[in-house]
RNA sequence: GGGCGCUUAGCUCAGCGGUAGAGCGCUUCGUUUACACCGAAGAUGCCGGGGGUUCGAAUCCCUCAGCGCCCA
């Protein structure tokens, strides 16, 4: 006997484990199924499980559970990624919470070592917690983008790339962020609002004494390494300038003045300092004027001279080689403020207007990024997009929602050289050795490496290896192929790539969707995935990002604890629509969890009713209206959800099983079937019964893809399989219904007169304690039949007692309804408010009539009646016909209650 | 500045050419032996504003306004 309330903690670790160890979430590489194929986007290692986890694994494991019960051999990959800058960050706080010597003191491969350690200790957290939410992963075929196969599908792509020059070392500008002291990528960068200043600063013109050319900055300590002035071509303002020189104020170098088109005469004073090594426009500028570009900030954002020594001259008034060279050595921001001072003592400020800009930062540091020139290994990202985009302009990749595709296409065709080092221990290290004369050895090996030198050389070399690591996002690119063994050819990869789907946010489109197109096309000549699914950002219940300094983060383990996860996950199935951020407070959780509460209270009935499953009922032989109806609508819910997850609706499979579920089955089956169960023994019982068997039998199916745990919880306690086998249970489908229309006509009509029965006696204020008969007026035979047949649930539902033919007169005092061509009368004299009878029939009639006339309207337009489709037309007529019938109908109520 | 999305019942959102919907909330009633995490009934909408296309517009087009996000 099952328990009163839904105790979800009660079966949910034993379930999973169930599953788990029998082999449910195993893809089976040898069966000749279709498989459907999900790589996890792998989750950081260091992470732990979030709301947003919680979204894009439930929707997932959903499409998942659904794919492997339709018979799909299903493999969902799980794993980490490595998270090259945050497991570095993690490791090396611990080391400084232990007391510990920090990393360098520590060395490389100790700190390394350390790392792994941490790996093993705290490194599996999040696969644990997807276990909470019930997610099928394969997890035996669990990868680490640090394992030994995926490492050695890292060394062949880059040796490969590196060999067909789309990998190569460049100096040029990097994203520097001078907290984690390595270069960062773009995407790693995120411009937040500062509140600063813009300084304008007078460069005295050589040669000109008290002629000036003020430039405007942002930032004034990057002046040290100025090595030129750009205005617009064509500003008279500087015409006169352009070709001459102006002496840098502090430092003393003499820097020309070029004419430039990036100089933009609308923005501060027209004229713009050139720092080459500083800033990626002036970077360009530099280019296109041959100047040098001096650094003159060291890898921390210090003050470094070493690239302007040379250069340092005393001008009385103007610079001050002394005063620079105390400045060596400080912080970038501490040298803004004493510069700034120093030229204000000259009297080389001009203003200071208060001025917000965006400044990029480094989205782990946390710092202002500093860029930098330095030699990095560069990926030609635009090469390696063109056969992405071209995937997704032909459709051999399709984003769900298809908006999506223009955020990828206005990405991927812009696209800047992809920086790939970083200047960290914790990661791939790059396959380069050095040699003598500048030599560079690119191989998978350091035997290999040697091999090459020697060949090169003629003789062995010593050779350094390149001390940098690959982005993560290097490895993660490769993750759909080289999870499956790539570069081996194993049958794992043969079955299981391109994979179906990749599910995401849109806020990875560029990391995840993106650099694996990419890297999936290259060296597998296939896409990686057929499907993009985006799904929206989760929010708190006011639309609110969620983050840890607002303090609005909902912990999903938290919500799991008290609402089961069953009621975590439909509730994100129901709230994730196409294209939106899912709005989701805790009162929605606590919402959806008593549509579980629900399915578990109408199945404990059903077992009180002694229901239990037979797998030799045949819906087929179904004869009563009942079991035919019920069984047509759980075909209709069966079609409804099958279509809904087909297309990514999420949302509407909830609400279709939800509708059926609780509008149908619980609402209006359950509630005939208790007269039948009620009553003897039989032919009619039996099919009620079997039919009641075999709807729950589907909905436990329908419901198992969202609300895994409580569905096979009932499947097992009713004994519809053995235990742990609802997950591979294969999904419903249609069953042949005879007379389905007859029944639901049936049904419909006996739903509209309890209803109708029921409004009209709450609206005419009739104690629910007082019964009445049913006196049908005009009623056809079939009618009164129907009334006949369901007469035990008519006087359950409706508080009947019994339906009659009305003979001869209505009585005095009845409230009346009608229902088809019926009128219904219920004979209430003495307990009926006959104002309120005579307001409602007033109000169903007002009702009516405004139905009638909006359609008469249409009618009467010659246009519509001439140019609108036919059965539009037609509807229309029929329409009007019920409404004036009805109209007729409640006008003769209303006389008969007049006198 | 460029792009995308949103604006429908008190709230959250479906609907995207042919009768305005759901869930929650609200009001009233209810100890009918599955369920008060329940049942019954009810109220609530210039479908953001304005123009256009159409026999017909919440739905298509234009425009304005407000909100949000992404990229510079």
């Amino acid at each position: 006997m099952l328990d009163k309330t839904l105790t979800p903690g009660a079966f949910e670790t034993r379930l999973y484990e169930g599953w788990e160890r029998s082999g449910a979430f195993a893809c089976h590489p040898e069966s000749s199924a279709q498989p459907f194929t999900i790589m996890i986007p792998p989750p950081n290692v260091t992470g732990s499980l979030h709301m947003g986890h919680a979204l894009t694994f439930t929707v997932q494991d959903t499409l998942i559970r659904w794919r492997r019960m339709q018979g799909r051999d299903a493999l969902w990959q799980p794993g980490t990624d490595h998270a090259g800058i945050a497991t570095q960050m993690v490791v090396e706080r611990l080391l400084a919470a232990e007391g510990n010597q920090d990393r360098r003191s520590l060395g490389r491969a100790a700190f390394l070592d350390r790392v792994w350690q941490w790996k093993a200790e705290s490194g599996g957290t999040i696969t644990q917690q997807l276990r909470r939410l019930g997610a099928s992963l394969d997890w035996p075929r669990e990868r680490f983008t640090m394992d030994e196969g995926l490492s050695a599908a890292v060394r062949e792509v880059f040796v490969t790339l590196h060999r067909q020059k789309l990998i190569y070392r460049d100096r040029r500008l990097v994203n520097w962020d001078p907290k984690l002291q390595t270069a960062i990528s773009d995407l790693e960068v995120e411009s937040r609002e500062v509140k600063g200043h813009l300084w304008h600063l007078r460069y005295p013109v050589e040669g000109q004494p008290g002629e000036y050319i003020t430039v405007a900055t942002t930032r004034p300590e990057t002046m040290l390494g100025d090595t030129a002035v750009a205005v617009h071509p064509e500003d008279a303002r500087f015409a006169t300038l352009v070709g001459k020189r102006v002496i840098l104020p502090l430092v003393g170098r003499a820097i020309p003045v070029v004419a430039d088109e990036y100089s933009d005469p609308e923005k501060g004073t027209g004229a713009v300092k050139i720092t080459p090594a500083h800033d990626f426009n002036d970077f360009e500028v530099g280019k296109r004027h041959g100047v040098a570009m001096p650094t003159i900030l060291d890898a921390e954002g210090r003050v470094f001279l070493g690239e302007i020594e040379g250069e340092l001259r005393a001008v009385e008034g103007v610079a001050d080689p002394d005063f620079l060279r105390g400045l060596a050595g400080q912080d970038r921001f501490a040298a803004r403020k004493a510069i700034v001072a120093r030229l204000e003592e000259l009297e080389l400020v001009e203003k200071i207007e208060p001025h917000t800009h965006q400044v990029p930062h480094g989205d782990r540091g946390g710092v202002p990024i500093e860029p930098r020139l330095t030699w990095q290994w560069y990926a030609d990202a635009a090469t390696l997009a063109k056969p992405a985009i071209e995937a997704v302009e032909t459709g051999k990749t399709q984003f769900v929602p298809k908006q999506w595709e223009n955020t990828f296409f206005a990405w991927m065709r812009d696209i800047q050289p992809w920086c790939i080092s970083r200047q960290l221990w914790w990661g791939h290290q790059i396959p380069a050795w050095y040699g003598p004369e500048g030599m560079i050895f690119v191989e998978k090996t350091e035997a290999e490496a040697q091999a090459a030198a020697r060949a090169h050389f003629g003789r062995d070399v010593p050779l350094e290896r390149d001390p940098d690591v690959l982005d993560t996002w290097f490895s993660s690119a490769l993750w759909p192929f080289s999870t499956l063994g790539w570069p081996e050819q194993t049958p794992e990869l043969a079955k299981y790539y391109p994979g179906d789907v990749l599910v995401t946010g849109f806020d990875i489109i560029f990391f995840w969707v993106a650099r694996m197109m990419m890297m999936g096309l290259h060296f597998k000549g296939e896409v990686p995935f057929r499907h993009v699914y985006i799904h929206g950002l989760v929010r708190d219940e006011k639309g609110q990002k969620m983050s840890k300094s607002k303090g609005n983060v909902m912990d999903p383990l938290e919500l799991i604890d008290a609402y089961g996860a069953d009621a975590l996950r439909f509730t994100i199935c129901s709230l994730t629509g196409p294209g939106r951020d899912v709005k989701l407070g805790r009162k929605r959780v606590e919402d959806f969890r008593s549509f579980g509460t629900k399915l578990w209270n109408a199945a404990r009935f059903l077992e009180m009713n002694g229901i239990a499953p037979d797998p030799t009922w045949d819906p087929a032989s179904a004869t009563t209206p009942l079991a035919r109806w019920v069984l047509d609508a759980a075909n209709r819910a069966t079609a409804e959800a099958s279509a809904a997850l087909e297309a990514y609706r999420f949302d509407d499979y909830a609400a279709a099983c939800y509708r059926f579920v609780w509008g149908s089955f619980c609402d209006w089956f359950i509630e005939f079937a208790k007269p039948v169960f009620n009553g003897p023994d039989g032919p009619e019982k039996a099919e009620v019964m079997g039919a009641a068997q075999h709807v729950l039998g589907t909905i436990l199916r329908l419901l198992h893809p969202s609300m895994p745990f409580v569905t096979e919880e009932l499947w097992d306690r009713f004994g519809y399989g053995p235990e742990y086998s609802l997950i591979r249970t294969a999904w419903p489908e249609a069953v042949p219904v005879a007379d389905a229309e007859a029944a639901h006509a049936e049904l419909d009509w006996v739903v509209t007169l309890i209803t109708e029965v029921r409004a009209a006696r709450a609206e005419v204020n009739v104690a629910p304690s007082v019964t009445t008969p049913l006196l049908l007026k005009d009623a056809a035979p079939e009618s009164l039949a129907r009334a006949a047949r369901w007469i035990e649930a008519i006087r359950r539902l409706g508080r009947v007692t019994e339906v009659t033919p009305l003979e001869g007169e209505a009585p005095k005092g009845v409230a009346q309804v009608v229902v088809g061509e019926a009128t219904v009368m219920l004979p209430l004299a003495g307990v009926i408010d006959f104002a309120a009878e005579r307001a409602r029939l007033l109000k169903a009639r007002g009702a009516a009539e405004g139905d009638a006339k909006k359609i008469e309207a249409k009618l009467g337009n010659a246009d519509f009646v001439a140019r609108a489709k036919e059965e539009v037309v037609e509807e229309n007529r029929e329409r009007l016909v019920a409404a004036k019938a009805e109209i007729a109908r409640l006008d003769a109520a209303l006389a008969r209650i007049a006198g």
